[in-house]
DNA sequence: CAGTATCCTCATCGATACTG
DNA sequence: CAGTATCGATGAGGATACTG
């Protein structure tokens, strides 16, 4: 399974990472995927499309402020889309566009690596400090 | 090679993300790879060992500190080993380890979304800053 | 319900200078 | 060469209050 990818990050670093472009596409992707919530929430979208209340209550911890400035960047960058129906009150649903529901995709390797090394990690940090300290 | 993605994520969904100590992992990780330097180090030791200097060399932009932290944070988390050769002038080196290595195997999949949708999204955005402007 | 508007804090990052 | 130390700017993110 890891036979194929030393050869993909070689044309990676030669042929991307160091050209400006291409640099800067991938940092801000990974700026993205790394905040706080966007990735959480096209997560939390992927099984279909909920309202701004419901994301909420998916996602513990999201201030409504964070929630709305994650979702206009999301929507701004063609990840989802804000539908608003005209009713009182308001009714305001989201949902992936396929480009979003392919960053869930691609994301699913580098999650899953999160999880299988997290205890690995936990151990080299207290080594580490015991070692250091 | 989507058919299988919706089906891991719904099992994130419904066993990982919810738990605290799951998803704290994963934000771990994300953060991580979403800072600016660490997954640009790890590619760039993909290839073979390499010394600081040459690091700085090969990772435009980067200072001496934060390379310096970059580092230290790596080498905690047990993804590269430092190694001090008692030398004058003093000479070190820095090496991936299999963690490592496999970190950047299980990045491959958003570093080449992240190339392939960046026209879409830069289309997306101007899009959206001419609808809203 | 689905937001805005303000204020504030803290961590990240960069620049610069110094050192074993 | 490979760092450390210090300072300062920037901005992500949280708390709270208010609104169409």
């Amino acid at each position: 399974m890891t036979a194929s990818a030393p050869v993909a990050l070689t044309e990676y670093e030669g042929a991307c990472l160091d050209k400006d472009a291409d640099e800067r596409a991938i940092r801000d992707v990974l700026t993205r995927v790394g905040d706080k919530w966007s990735l959480l929430v096209v997560a939390t979208l992927r099984n279909g499309r909920l309202r701004f209340s419901e994301l909420q209550r998916h996602i513990p911890g999201v201030s409504q402020r964070m929630l709305t400035l994650t979702l206009r960047q999301l929507e701004r960058d063609g990840l989802l889309v804000r539908e608003v129906h005209a009713e009182v009150p308001p009714r305001v649903e989201y949902e992936l566009t396929g480009m979003g529901a392919s960053l869930v995709d691609a994301s699913v390797a580098l999650l899953t690596w999160a999880l299988e090394n997290q205890p690995a990690i936990e151990r080299a940090r207290t080594a580490y400090d015991a070692r250091t300290a």
